[in-house]
DNA sequence: GCGACAG
DNA sequence: ATCTTGTCGC
């Protein structure tokens, strides 16, 4: 599929910042859905070695499923080297130019992107899915393991039990539960996509198991990359 | 000032 | 994210 190229890419926080500011206006926030996507990508990264510094080896993985049978329908991978530090707040800098690179080796447009982490549940509204959704024109939405930013009470103990993740009186995300009892996840929308909608799509993702499918297999595919020969002279 | 802090 | 043993459960 195609991405927009690039910015000029940031070398430190104060420039990442700037960026997020720029971007940020082009955000498509009112628009619901989508209702009812064909095909969704899952997007992951996994690292080797050297924990939150910048040039640790690394892969990342976009693989296609379709959003009603969850059966695979594409994968693409590639390895790299971080971009970024990990900084709070400025992920997406770390893991972008890789995922962007994945997602470029699809033949596939997917009519919808979930992201690992966050997307307007950001300290500055502008999570990895944000930035993800105004690189590619996508609907993207994110989902994340853990708590970031905003205050929730928990959600009820079944599937499909939800509260709303608010910050500064603002409902920024929704805290769902995807299987009965286990751990919620944390959904945020990125970019053209609406929170209901959002969590309709991965609680039907989330069909089998606590994650969505297509977090799981983008894990799988990039950590099997990275297990697999380092170099490739 | 002191923690907390997506991956 | 990654480093790690054993352990409980389907």
């Amino acid at each position: 599929m195609e991405v927009r190229d690039l910015h000029p890419w940031p070398a430190t926080p104060e420039a990442a910042l700037a960026i997020q500011d720029r971007l940020r206006p082009l955000l498509v926030l009112d628009e619901p859905g989508p209702a009812e996507p064909r095909t969704v990508a899952g997007l992951d990264v996994s690292y080797a070695g050297d924990g939150g510094g910048t040039g640790a080896r690394l892969a990342a993985a976009a693989v296609v499923l379709d959003a009603t049978t969850l059966d695979v329908l594409e994968e693409s991978v590639v390895t790299g080297t971080a971009a970024f530090p990990y900084v709070p707040g400025l992920f997406a800098f770390r893991e972008l130019p890789a995922l962007v690179e994945a997602l470029r080796g699809l033949e596939t447009t997917p009519d919808l992107l979930a992201c690992d982490g966050y997307g307007v549940a950001h300290p500055r509204r502008f999570g990895l899915a944000c930035h993800l959704g105004v690189l590619t024109g996508l609907p993207t939405i994110g989902v994340a393991k853990t708590g970031f930013v905003g205050a929730y009470e928990p959600p009820g103990a079944r599937r499909g039990d939800a509260s709303p993740l608010t910050e500064g009186g603002e409902v920024v995300g929704r805290v769902l539960r995807t299987q009965d009892g286990v751990k919620p996840v944390f959904v945020s929308v990125g970019h053209r996509a609406g929170l209901d909608d959002a969590c309709r799509a991965v609680l039907d993702l989330a069909r089998d198991h606590r994650l969505p499918e297509t977090t799981r297999r983008a894990d799988r595919l990039s950590r099997d990359a990275l297990t697999a020969r380092p170099p490739a002279a």
